[in-house]
DNA sequence: AAAAATTACTAAAACGTTGTAGTAAATAAA
DNA sequence: TTTATTTACTACAACGTTTTAGTAATTTTT
């Protein structure tokens, strides 16, 4: 069922109709019911390779993240989704696994028109960012969220990393912790970067410098990052407190624990940022940074679906910051031993 | 950047420079080589909606969950994603949060030749399957997966759901449980039914006749499934073992569990079709019969390109089953007391 | 009552591909 | 040597919309 055969039906012009179905003034109101009416009886929808074609619109944005299988990027996901169901959009999903050759070559899949907009949370593994600013020159809306690009000029949502990153070690700190391991994705992420300053900052408070060896980057891949904090944990001079960048690592750091039969919180005290759903049933409950994970999701999109309606307005190029909370539970608490 | 251009560029005709980009025979390896060089110092990149509105093809396909934050359909999309990637496929996703209405309105979307084929597991509540049945008949391919509607005549990939349910009921059993609960979806859904099959047969096998008050269909939302939980555990007769068919409804149960002062496994043991990374990590570890997600996203997408490369072809129409199996963990464990 | 403006349409040209039909020139077969 | 075939292209008509530029007919203005 096209305009052709729908117009023939009608005994009007594919133009009359087409405008008829677009509520054109030029369009009497009787002949627009009969359309709309005809358009309703034989199912007619219009075909969206046609009209992205003709109008140079896709209604559809892209969305990159490294996984799905994470209660950060989940509930991202469900927060995007929501808004663009809103909006009429269409939501394309692409994984890059970490890997910043995924990355690059789903970026270029983009470059031609086949999304409106495209959100991101690049790769750890990210170094080179030209694929991301050819897209930016291509004039196609880009939004950034959580894992940012600084130096690209586009809208950016974040939480809090780095005062998020000095809470975390305060509160470390404050049940009694001494030497705190920051266990982390690569630091070219500027998450990273930015928590690893508010762990720094902390424990510079209290006048404890830097310690490289208890500063873990780990780089995605389980069995890696889990033999690196095997190693961490086995060393004599462990580490009594952990302080994870993200959910994964933590979920590992629980899994080396158990296997090096370690107590949490006795022996080793866990935080970690993490929107796990079931951190308050973990064994023992696991206190987190928890991101507002759906919120960033929507005012990603929020902001992206602002951009594409009004093409070439730089006012929303800042950088939005939704807070993180802490939530305390179990596996930072004080021990009874303890001072 | 379009052929046009890139025609002009060569000095060649538009048709001869699409040919050469599809490595047609008629062009001669001279020609071809040029036209490949070009295309790439242009960074030349086919419009897409041009080719699929020329050639009635999208590259794209459409998947339907309830939701994505969850254990199994997020490796389900990993899956998926894995093999589009490696066809060059798209993938569009959409939820329903379990709503009928929005399963319906998505559908509709999806009639005109948006997307090549769709895949799905239908939301908790839907009953009418009209809509599924009209997205088939305009011959686009489906395929459901997990959550089937039996009637209708398209490639299915599930788990033994039937033989799960039991074999979860048996480990209860075996175990000491005598009053088994069953906390499930809608018993609309297929995997429902098959998996209270499972469970009303155990019992049936020593001797227990079904009792409807141990029976409870919840319904997704958070809040009443709680309260019906809540309301499950408070009587007197409660059950001393339960078995949940999702995920949700055994973190559920194990806040209610928490908030009502009852130790499992000791007053009540607990087992659940469940995915959870953190099963293992839970206070306690849960017992779960856990399927196969990523392997029924990769499967189901397998079957939707074949289908979509041999249209017409019917030997594909059968259901496929990936089995399920049990983790045997703490929850569901003889305490000291126990027989 | 003539000129101007408005109403309600139609015709046709894009948008960028792809594939069919056509065509010179070169090569092979009769 | 003439005819048939192959090679390497070009021209052009789709695919289904949308939009600009018309155009009769009607209504309003002067």
């Amino acid at each position: 069922m096209n305009l052709k055969q729908l117009a023939k039906e009608l005994n009007l012009s594919i133009s009359a109709v087409s405008k008829a179905l677009r509520d054109s003034h030029e369009i009497s109101p009787a002949t627009k019911k009969a359309v709309l009416a005809k358009a309703k009886e034989l199912n007619y929808q219009v075909n969206p390779f046609a009209s992205g074609l003709r109008k140079q619109k896709s209604k559809t944005i892209a969305v990159i993240i490294p996984e799905v299988v994470n209660d950060f990027f989940g509930p991202v996901i469900n927060g995007i989704e929501s808004i663009a169901q809103e909006k009429g959009y269409h939501v394309l999903i692409y994984l890059t696994h970490e890997v910043e050759q995924k990355e690059v070559a789903i970026i270029n899949l983009l470059q031609n028109g086949r999304v409106d907009g495209v959100m991101i949370s690049i790769s750890a593994q990210t170094s080179d960012t030209t694929h991301l600013e050819a897209l930016k020159e291509k004039g196609i809306p880009l939004v950034f969220f959580d894992r940012i690009v600084e130096r690209i000029n586009a809208p950016k949502v974040i939480t809090d990393d780095y005062n998020s990153g000095a809470v975390a070690t305060n509160h470390l700190i404050e049940n009694g912790c001494q030497r705190i391991a920051f266990v982390s994705l690569p630091n070219k992420l500027t998450i990273t970067q930015k928590r690893m300053n508010g762990y720094l900052d902390a424990l510079k408070n209290i006048h404890i410098k830097k310690d490289n060896s208890l500063i873990l980057f780990c780089n995605g891949d389980e069995h890696k990052d889990k033999d690196l904090i095997r190693n961490l944990l086995k060393r004599k001079d462990r580490p009594d407190g952990i302080f994870a960048s993200v959910e994964k690592l933590a979920i590992i750091t629980y899994e080396v624990c158990e296997e090096l039969n370690l107590n949490i919180p006795a022996d080793v005290k866990v935080i970690c940022f993490s929107n796990l759903k079931t951190a308050g049933l973990l064994n023992p409950s696991l206190t987190t940074i928890t991101q507002p994970a759906f919120e960033i999701g929507r005012e990603a999109a929020s902001i992206l679906f602002k951009l594409i309606e009004k093409k070439g307005h730089h006012f929303l190029l800042e950088k939005t910051t939704i807070n993180s909370k802490l939530i305390k539970r179990i596996s930072t608490e004080k021990t009874s031993g303890e001072k």
